[in-house]
RNA sequence: GCGGGAAUGCCGGAGUGGUCAAACGGGCUUGGUUUAGGUCCAAGUAGCUUAGUGCUUACGAAGGUUCGAAUCCUUCUUCCCGCACCA
């Protein structure tokens, strides 16, 4: 057997497909529109590794089906270039931010090419090219102008040896990744935010309509976390401090507060004497995450100062907890140690006295004997006139008794707050921001947009924005004063993600955002392609920018993606994370070389359901690759009888320019097949049929690895056939060519439906008609007509198998050697059982009677045995 | 800690209230083809039992709902994703 040269055949379709233009798109087409993208990958310096293939792949095989369906398909690919790692680079090898990018997204189009992947390429986008950023710029302007762009102060991770801010990425069990000797400090700057909590009610309200998994929906839902509560002001200091509460009937039981150690305002609270203390613990927190400080143990200290409680006049210590979140609520809480289980522990620790004010029905709880908290319903006692109400109620009328006091009111409080989009980075969307002593924030006029990044700056020491003097110094666009100072933050790089798609659709209009009429063709994005991992952050955010520009009049809708998919991890060989450090990265130019990228595409596909993790395996793909090889074979074979007599009128892969003589081009290329196709059989029509209704419904619901294993099947088929219409077999590469793409190209053109017409001259290709026939990626899906499957086909057949294996079971069972095989058939069943194929499948002689047969040979009597659909069955 | 998921033969995985648990692939065993190896072809691959049958065991663990559960509920274990400055 021939060697497959897959390194030819891929560029050979990758280059036409190009040259062709074959996945350009424009909105001026009579097709109805179909936009499908996977998410945009952050180029890294690593490259593309088989995980972001798989990913690629999965909206590949999704677009490709789109365009044979009749649609007219979007499918964009871009950079979402800006971002942390290149910033290191730059500190870390002194290799520029800009370089570094530009030759990572060189390095990802080149690989993304190599996977045949139909991107319409001519719509790229750079998000570290001003001519990108610019609009996001242009988007924080008109945040600014609507009120949604604010400033405030907010905590962040400190390193002083670096005089800069952290990621939390950067900081290393509270140490600072370049300094192992550094503590990160927590400190508190004046920041830009973005009021995504003006659209929280619209987020929440609309996520049921949207065709996304369940548990994404329900994990923005909790992330967004509406809940109805009670705010109640408490005095510290004789000042108003209100905490929100879910359980304003617990009021009489406090018997603490805490406030959030990252609270702003937390140093107001602390007496004098207290101070050195509250600094220490300060010093403890780790860093602003989250995550580290809710896997801290629980700890707090006393600030000095006293809160009053508003319906009782009792005081009670305020203590500065790590535990309490700074942004949600007020910052602060109140404390019942008695009903809260989190609180108990709390009192338990620092010896705060617990009080009960809630006692449940069937038995009598003693602070004295408490071991947990009591989260229980009951009846209210220790609660002044509120006592013996029952516990659910009393939270509104609490609340209603606070309220006629003017101590409290109802609240609706959400977990989700404002997004804090500055980051004291080099390599982001500079904010387009001026500071100036006379007129104070001056936005940058949107005709001096884009604020570009300047290239010179220095890494290493503090913001490199703020080494560039020429940057920093400028005039106020204003007053014209000369003092005035640029903004040197930059954007959070989900800002850039939170619109490409938009932009995917005119991609290079300088003059506006976008041309409104093209988004109103394209958007929104029918199916969406990525990672789970952004389930709650970027896939919130773009749900509120598109509201935003809704807003701004810029769209008539206000969801950008009907559909959601998630794709699954890919795991390295044994189920090991894949990364650089573990040296398990599976390289696709690698894989591609040994298997050819539709072997590394089909085998991705048959490993699992898309959408769950999978691990690359060596082996596994051995398997995929004898498939192919296979395939490969059998359309082979299809023109090596005719290189007999007559060389092929068309280049083979293994001869690239040959075979192409006028003589033998004359012969019509139909002709020149012709003998090679025939009828397909009912069986073949039934099979056929039903593999194409079932792997349609497959790749439409996502579930390649059941169409995958359809398309194996029917391939098998058709290679027991002995005979198959050029119809069927151009279907067959039809379907074939979503998974593996070059190689049905190719079969589609050895199989004449490509360069020659009846003369045998090469066919001039002049608009979409003529495209159509030279590439099957562009021809039509086959049609599924149920009336050819034939299920009784499929039920025969599967007696015929159930038959077989009893006969070979029987075999096995027993002793002697068996030369023939009887078959006793009920009368009306003996046309389905063929005798040439059973003695070829045993390999022995066979005779079948029907049962009723008086003169059929059955010693043994087994012919009794027979039932419709299970023969009877004698060996000897 | 909080929120969201997952667990099925030797392995990867189908199957989400009954018709069939293990489709399909891989591995392994046996036999055939082959100068040999690979390829390829055939049969087998939980246990007992039987001329093709029947029974038992079996879907992470333990309970529960149901006439009936891999599938629904509860608790637990392990693993994965996210937790707001990684993208």
């Amino acid at each position: 057997m021939a060697e497959i040269n897959f390194a030819e055949i891929e560029k050979k379709w990758q280059d036409a497909w190009e040259k062709e233009k074959v996945f350009e798109v424009s909105e001026k087409s009579e097709k109805e529109k179909y936009y499908v993208m996977e998410m945009f990958p952050y180029p890294s310096g690593e490259g593309l590794h088989m995980g972001h293939a798989f990913n690629y792949v999965i909206g590949d095989v999704y677009a490709r089906y789109k365009i044979f369906k009749g649609f007219n398909v979007l499918h964009p690919m871009g950079y979402d270039a800006l971002g942390l790692p290149a910033e290191n680079a730059a500190i870390e090898a002194g290799v520029h931010p800009e370089s570094y990018t530009n030759k990572a997204i060189k390095n990802y189009i080149e690989q993304q090419k190599m996977l045949g992947l139909s991107y319409d390429w001519n719509r790229m986008i750079n998000s570290a090219d001003s001519s990108y950023y610019k609009w996001d710029q242009w988007i924080f302007l008109k945040m600014l102008e609507k009120g949604l762009a604010y400033r405030k102060k907010a905590p962040v991770n400190w390193c002083r040896k670096c005089n800069t801010v952290l990621a939390n990425e950067q900081v290393h069990n509270g140490k600072c990744w370049r300094h192992e000797d550094v503590e990160v400090e927590v400190k508190h700057l004046e920041q830009w935010f973005l009021k995504i909590t003006d659209y929280v009610d619209e987020l929440l309200d609309k996520i049921d309509d949207l065709d996304w998994p369940e548990r994404t929906k329900t994990m923005q839902k909790h992330w967004i976390g509406k809940s109805y509560g009670t705010e109640i002001e408490f005095e510290i200091n004789s000042e108003k401090w209100s905490v929100f509460t879910t359980r304003p009937d617990t009021i009489y039981g406090v018997t603490f507060m805490v406030v959030s150690a990252q609270h702003e305002r937390l140093m107001e609270l602390v007496t004098e004497e207290k101070k050195e203390e509250v600094k220490k613990f300060l010093k403890k927190l780790k860093s602003v995450s989250e995550k580290e400080l809710e896997e801290m143990e629980k700890e707090g200290v006393f600030t000095g100062s006293y809160a009053v409680n508003p319906l009782t006049n009792e005081k009670v210590p305020v203590y500065a907890g790590n535990f309490v979140l700074a942004e949600y609520g007020s910052g602060m809480v109140m404390a019942v140690p008695a009903h809260d289980q989190r609180d108990f522990e709390f009192a338990k620790k620092y010896n705060i006295p617990i009080k009960i004010v809630i006692q449940p029905m069937e038995y009598e709880i003693t602070s004295e004997k408490m071991a947990r908290a009591f989260t229980g319903e009951g009846k209210l006692v220790n609660s002044e006139k509120f006592d013996g109400w029952d516990n659910k109620e009393a939270i509104d009328e609490i609340t209603k008794f606070l309220k006629e006091k003017n101590l409290g009111r109802s609240s609706v409080q959400f977990k989700l707050r404002d997004w804090l989009i500055s980051r004291q980075r080099y390599w982001g969307t500079p904010i387009p921001v001026i500071y100036c002593n006379e007129c104070g924030i001056v936005p940058v006029p949107e005709n001096e947009l884009p604020v570009e990044l300047p290239k010179n700056v220095k890494f290493g020491k503090g913001n490199p924005l703020e080494t560039n003097e020429e940057f920093v110094k400028v005039r106020c666009p204003m007053c014209g004063s000369n003092d005035a100072r640029r903004e040197t933050d930059t954007m959070d790089t989900f800002v850039n993600s939170s619109w490409y798609f938009l932009r995917y659709c005119d991609p290079k209009n300088s003059s506006a955002i976008f041309d409104k009429k093209k988004v109103k063709y394209w958007m929104p994005i029918d199916t969406y392609i990525g990672g789970k991992e952004h389930a709650t952050m970027h896939l919130i955010y773009f749900r509120f920018y598109t509201k935003f520009l809704r807003d701004l009049g810029l769209l008539d809708f206000g969801e950008p993606a009907k559909k959601l998919f998630h794709q699954g991890m890919l795991h390295g060989e044994g189920g090991i994370k894949m990364s650089k450090s573990k040296g398990n990265v599976v390289n696709p130019d690698k894989v591609s070389k040994k298997y050819g990228i539709d072997t590394a595409r089909l085998f991705l596909l048959s490993l699992a359901s898309p959408d769950r993790d999978r691990d690359w395996s060596e082996k596994g793909i051995q398997g995929t690759s004898k498939f192919i090889k296979r395939v490969w074979e059998f359309f082979e074979k299809y023109s090596k009888a005719d290189m007999v007599s007559n060389p092929p009128p068309f280049p083979s892969p293994t001869h690239p320019d040959g075979g192409m003589n006028s003589e033998t081009a004359s012969n019509s290329q139909n002709k020149w097949f012709a003998h090679q196709f025939g009828n397909s059989s009912k069986r073949l029509e039934s099979k056929l049929n039903k593999a194409i209704k079932e792997i349609s419904e497959n790749i439409e619901d996502f579930r390649y690895n059941l169409a995958v294993i359809k398309v194996r099947q029917l391939f098998f088929t058709i290679e027991e056939e002995k005979e198959i219409s050029k119809k069927d077999l151009e279907s067959f590469v039809k379907i074939f060519s979503v998974f593996c793409p070059h190689l049905a190209e190719e079969f589609w053109e050895r199989i004449g439906n490509e360069r020659f017409d009846e003369r045998g001259e090469k066919r001039e290709l002049k608009g979409e008609s003529g495209r159509e026939q030279k590439f099957v990626c562009l021809s039509s899906w086959p049609f599924a007509d149920e009336s050819k499957i034939d299920e009784e086909l499929e039920r025969v057949e599967k007696i015929m198998e159930k038959t077989i294996e009893d006969v070979n079971h029987i075999i096995g069972m027993i002793e002697k050697e068996v030369s023939k095989v009887y078959i006793y058939v009920v009368p009306g069943e003996i046309e389905n059982f063929d005798v040439g194929v059973l003695s070829d499948r045993f390999g022995k002689q066979v005779e079948i009677f029907a049962n009723n047969d008086k003169g059929k040979y059955d010693p043994e009597a087994k012919a009794r045995k027979a039932k419709p659909g299970k023969p009877g069955i004698y060996l000897e």
